[in-house]
DNA sequence: AAAATACACAACCGCATTATA
DNA sequence: TTATAATGCGGTTGTGTATTT
């Protein structure tokens, strides 16, 4: 036994609304209302269509101050916002969109927030890191999988090192502290680049100059540090005293934004850890789908 | 240029809740 | 008070259009 149906379905015209019908509806309401009660309303206004169906069609779409589209980034962040508080309580989400539809955000969260949400999420949940651990020269070379904030795999190498003993970990949060290694001899060339020598865990070090400009708008000239070691390049911006081992800085100073698909970053192609990463990355990528 | 695929949004379905007789 | 109808809601599907192959 199935549940009764609102109206008889072989009577009932389905599908999307001709502007005829449109019209009939909207007149009818603006006269008469709904009358209390929408399943008797097409009879009443002459239409071949279920009660429930002119409802929706008066509700989500002819009903004046509607909005269509065009969704701003505030409304987005509402949306966002509510959705991780009260999960998917559309009627509630909308009710907080002047408006706006339940209708309507559920449409444009499964069609673009989703993907928003979930990229935010997997960046928290990446944010923390995926750690390895091996030795190199004594050295504890913590190696943290991440996303910049382009959304590209990034790799990041931490030291809980020899050089300091009261520093654990040398990161973006500390690296004011990063003992910096001594200046042996400057080169002069197009970049301004300072070759220095090497410290006893880095393979070599380097200081230039370069003006960097970030999607067209933002411009900054920074002074970078870039180490290399056996693991990749890895480079800090001594002025902001952020750090980032990725070829995200390669691929700014050599290729524009021009990323390839499957750029890791700070990652040697011919280093042992490569594959690792990429089974990695196919992990999170199943997870994110 | 045609077919396949992806995307956006409208509409439907059935269950839960609320209103009414 | 309770049975039934109407309404509200959210998951899902359908449809037209845009983009890619």
């Amino acid at each position: 036994m199935g549940r009764a149906p609102c109206c008889d379905k072989t009577k009932v015209k389905r599908g999307p609304w001709s502007p005829e019908e449109d019209n009939i509806l909207k007149n009818y309401l603006e006269k008469n209302g709904t009358g209390g009660n929408w399943i008797s309303l097409p009879q009443k206004a002459d239409l071949r269509r279920c009660g429930k169906s002119c409802r929706l069609r008066w509700l989500n779409y002819l009903r004046p101050d509607i909005k269509h589209g065009g969704f701003t980034e505030e409304e987005d962040n509402i949306i966002l916002t509510l959705y991780r508080q009260i999960g998917s309580r559309w009627s509630v989400i909308a009710a907080n969109l002047p408006g706006r539809t339940d209708n309507d955000v559920k449409n444009h969260w499964n069609t673009k927030l989703k993907k928003k949400h979930l990229a935010s999420q997997n960046n928290n949940f990446l944010d923390i890191g995926y750690n390895f651990t091996n030795n190199i020269n004594s050295s504890d070379l913590n190696h943290n999988y991440s996303r910049n904030y382009h959304g590209k795999l990034d790799y990041s190498n931490t030291f809980t090192s020899h050089m300091d003993p009261n520093v654990t970990n040398y990161s973006s949060k500390n690296c004011d502290q990063f003992p910096f290694p001594t200046l042996m001899e400057i080169q002069e060339n197009d970049a301004t680049i300072q070759s220095i020598q090497e410290d006893s865990s880095l393979d070599s070090c380097q200081i230039f100059q370069k003006c960097v400009t970030f999607e067209e708008t933002n411009t900054c000239a920074s002074t970078f540090l870039k180490s290399t070691n056996n693991t990749g390049c890895n480079y800090m911006d001594l002025s902001s005293g952020i750090s980032s081992s990725s070829s995200y800085y390669d691929d700014i100073l050599e290729n524009g934004f021009d990323f390839q698909e499957n750029d890791i970053g700070g990652v040697d192609p011919n280093s042992s850890y490569y594959n690792n990463i990429l089974e990695i990355d196919q992990l999170f990528k199943e997870f994110e789908n």
